[in-house]
DNA sequence: TGCCCTAATGTCACATCTGACATAGACTGA
DNA sequence: TCAGTCTATGTCAGATGTGACATTAGGGCA
């Protein structure tokens, strides 16, 4: 596992915290922050695949740059919604989506 | 397709007009719809599967049966964020998810 | 009939997300 | 060196999503 992942998923750390204490809620939580995490990166090769600069692919999206920006860095205050309407922007189909999906890069290990 | 499906698929129809004029967006629009209705109709199906009623579901997700209930009419209110811890909840697996997005029940039949 | 369980729909205060903007760092090429 | 491009990070007002609640309707059962 890279580094910067490590990084990314501590940052996307979150409140997982603040809910642990309670059910079994926790792996639930821990699978949707990696997926987040797969969403983001995928996104990102997405956007360089395609040549795209994040100033480009926010307009695609009416966006900004800053925002595309924090997708790619798993920022916890960007939502599933918008990364899969930038992947989607950035060229991105249904099917490409959900191969990412499916790609379980546990980060556990 | 089914009645009840179109009915949800208009009531999403959603702001689509207004992004509508602009450039090519209508289609990342439109698939980004298509694609809260398939997990909408997977959250119905996993719950039921999993002899659930909207209100346990509801509580294992901390949030509350009207949610749920607008979770599965694809309510335009409704993220995919949520639908995706929904569906955790429910028991789906990431793998699960995947495989529901890889469905391309495309709605334009 | 009444009671209970389930689900659908509307509303609202509050929380979260969003785009825009400013700024800064890294890296180019002139 | 400087100007230009790309990306990262912080902030904030306004938009959107959220849980909770009330209400309604339908079905099963005593």
């Amino acid at each position: 596992m890279k580094t910067s992942q490590r990084k990314k998923l501590e940052a996307a750390g979150w409140k997982v915290g603040s809910t642990r204490e309670f059910l079994g809620l926790s792996n639930e939580e821990a699978a949707f922050v990696e997926l987040k995490l797969t969403l983001s990166n995928s996104l990102k090769k997405c956007r360089t695949n395609q040549g795209l600069s994040q100033t480009e692919l926010a307009k695609r999206l009416r966006s900004s740059q800053s925002r595309v920006a924090k997708m790619e860095a798993s920022d916890p205050a960007v939502s599933i919604d918008l990364l899969i309407r930038a992947l989607l922007a950035a060229g991105a189909k249904r099917r490409d989506i959900a191969k990412a999906i499916a790609k379980s890069e546990s980060l556990a290990a």
